[in-house]
DNA sequence: ATTCAATTTAATCAAACGATTAAAAAATTT
DNA sequence: AAATTTTTTAATCGTTTGATTAAATTGAAT
């Protein structure tokens, strides 16, 4: 109906400006917290102008929540069903993933998990394949390796050390004195550390 | 100025109600998408003697949040500076005083580290001590047994294999499959796991 | 029974917010 | 240059929201 049919390099650049503006203030406060005219601000452009593009706030925000939990999942999901690699290397891939992807992104797992709370039904509309993690490549490793250990609970493990850090990021800063150089320093030490520490976990019991 | 200075049982009651229902709400929703006349239907009274009571939104959320925090850490800090337990059972009382707590309150973690996020200067302002996990008892125990390792890195580490489950819990429920019954015994296994897990990290190197 | 506080009811305010509209202006295409 | 599209401007609409007020009602204490 309105018009943006030719997609030329403006329409893009100002589509893109738009997005760019709705991910970044989505990001920092989320959606409830969001204004749009504050959106419209930081792209820079005028609030007729985003509903001209996205018709509304929250359609507006469907399509970076969708962004965001693809960029989220992605680092993992292909990982996990790798029929190529090893159970060692799986562990490492997903570590390193993560935490250069969170280190990019600190905020991205926060966003994601508390608009899942504020939204449960919108994140269960666009999860599909229900038993993709209960059936993956490196479950069954991991049960072949140590059939003594529940998968899930080693797998809620490696995640939980890769990724709370950075949802702990401004608490853990704040309580610790640690400057954003230091973090970052972690961090990395933190690609090494987990594989490491998980290897001494598979060797228990 | 307003009239609740004689603190009959009505009085604590009605005050009571409204923090109780502010609690609930608050706590589901953030602070940005409360209303306060969801509150006050929680509470099953009207809106007029919500702000009789509390003045604002604001000073009430802030009460919850000061309780949400308190509640949050003091399964924490006090386990991390005793000075009559050893590492070991420091470890092991962080861990079953968190999978307890957040069992029962599974909505805590997420509600707090959100909430920081959206107004950073509130946990600054109320957050004292500033070295208090640094100089921790625990983090000296640490140092001591493995000097190789840093301690704020196994902290971390800790942290995110008790807590992170939690965050993690309507998403990890819908991508595993897995009921109600099954995370609640996942989590009372977890007690077990993690001092033994964390013991052979800490044999590591 | 009277007094005083607690609570409800209902109306209302001012501000914020998402969204829409029409017309002008600017930019791009033809 | 003319036509078409994109963007701005500015006004406005209908709701929602946090908050306040005054008057009525209820309940408890004296």
């Amino acid at each position: 109906m309105a018009g943006k049919q030719k997609a030329k390099l403006a329409d893009i650049s100002t589509e893109e400006k738009i997005k760019d503006a709705a991910r970044t203030v989505f990001t920092k406060k989320g959606y409830a917290a969001t204004r749009t005219r504050e959106i419209a601000e930081a792209a820079g452009l005028n609030l007729a102008l985003l509903n001209y593009y996205f018709r509304s706030k929250e359609k507006l925000f469907e399509i970076i929540m969708l962004e965001k939990m693809q960029k989220f999942f992605s680092v993992l999901l292909p990982v996990i069903n790798n029929p190529d690699t090893s159970l060692d290397k799986k562990v490492a891939d997903i570590t390193a993933n993560y935490i250069d992807l969170l280190t990019a992104n600190p905020e991205l797992p926060l966003f994601i998990l508390s608009e899942v709370r504020n939204n449960p039904e919108f994140f269960i509309r666009v999860t599909q394949k229900e038993n993709f993690i209960r059936d993956a490549i490196f479950v069954r490793q991991l049960q072949e390796k140590r059939p003594g250990i529940n998968p899930l609970q080693f797998l809620l493990s490696l995640l939980g050390m890769c990724i709370f850090p950075f949802i702990m990021k401004p608490v853990f800063r704040k309580m610790t004195d640690t400057s954003e150089a230091e973090f970052e320093q972690m961090m990395l030490e933190r690609k090494d550390l987990i594989p490491g520490w998980t290897r001494a976990m598979l060797r228990t019991k």
